[in-house]
DNA sequence: TATTGTTATACTCTATAACTATA
DNA sequence: TATAGTTATAGAGTATAACAATA
């Protein structure tokens, strides 16, 4: 499957250095891409998010659910329109990851007592156990894919990242 | 419009004091979240694309669309294959886009001589004149957007994340 | 046989709007 | 009247697989 895969990445090139027309002899000009913050934050989400599957991914669960159940985990009791809120999607997207993850047995729904129309979220006991795994293989899988930046970088690039974040 | 919005907000908080179960009296606790780098880069993405939308948006294109007019900019000929592994995205995603570059007269494609099944693509001189412009709000986007950075900081910022790409 | 580009199809993620039950 | 959560639906954006033309 490796050599097959390597055979063609070869082929490829090899065409490519006579196939195209102008200048494309294989090596590709970025242009200004690289010095775009955008195009460089959104090449890193994507390169994070195919490691994230690869490795986190074993425990069948994507970012964003891993992202509600630490919020539930430190939000006992939220609701669903609050945790929505604080997770930046729709009450109707969470809806359906709700159901999900309560199939799992991971998160529980309690009526609330004081409103009944709304649902306490919390974690199960097996979910709080899953959610100590997942973050475990989290941190894991973000060391390796920092392991070319000296602690110092990833500290900084961090910092960088949350005082982008925090529009005043 | 504003003032509503406003009420709005006002009102979703004054429920969250009484309305919650536990300790959710309007402030989140987001746990490890803010620590974690896919989050921030999943977060500043989002912040960074709805900038983008508001901003260069008004040129009706997408960040994913500037990329591609920027590649074949700075690769004139470059044939569909190429520039589609250059993006990162598959040559059937890619050729529906073509199609609606070339019909906004921005892209051209040319039957290649030497290879009949392939096309060279071009800018038209109206598509480099709209990517100038695009460049020059896109700049602007990112100035806005990194304005309570400091130069340095911003320039930090992108090394490490050029740097967190090139996995060696 | 392999590759270029196209087409048909489907999947994921998300949002909008209408609904119900409660408040 | 307004809100919590659900449901139905639709729209991006993407991928996979099969195809015709060409290599």
């Amino acid at each position: 499957m490796e050599i097959a895969a390597n055979t063609k990445e070869i082929k490829k090139e090899r065409n490519g250095i006579k196939g195209l027309q102008l200048q494309n002899n294989g090596a590709i000009d970025y242009g200004v891409l690289p010095q775009t913050l955008g195009y460089l934050l959104r090449r890193s989400q994507i390169m994070l998010f195919q490691h994230y599957a690869a490795t986190v991914g074993k425990m069948e669960i994507t970012p964003g659910q891993e992202g509600l159940l630490i919020l539930i985990s430190s939000n006992p009791g939220i609701s669903q329109t609050a945790l929505a809120k604080a997770a930046g999607i729709e009450r109707s997207t969470l809806g359906e990851v709700i159901v999900y993850l309560e199939k799992r047995e991971l998160v529980e729904r309690k009526s609330s007592t004081q409103d009944r129309r709304s649902y306490a979220l919390y974690l199960s006991a097996s979910g709080e156990k899953f959610l100590s795994q997942t973050i475990a293989l989290d941190r894991e899988h973000e060391t390796e894919i920092t392991s070319h930046l000296t602690a110092e970088e990833t500290k900084t690039l961090t910092q960088l990242l949350q005082k982008l974040l925090n529009q005043p």
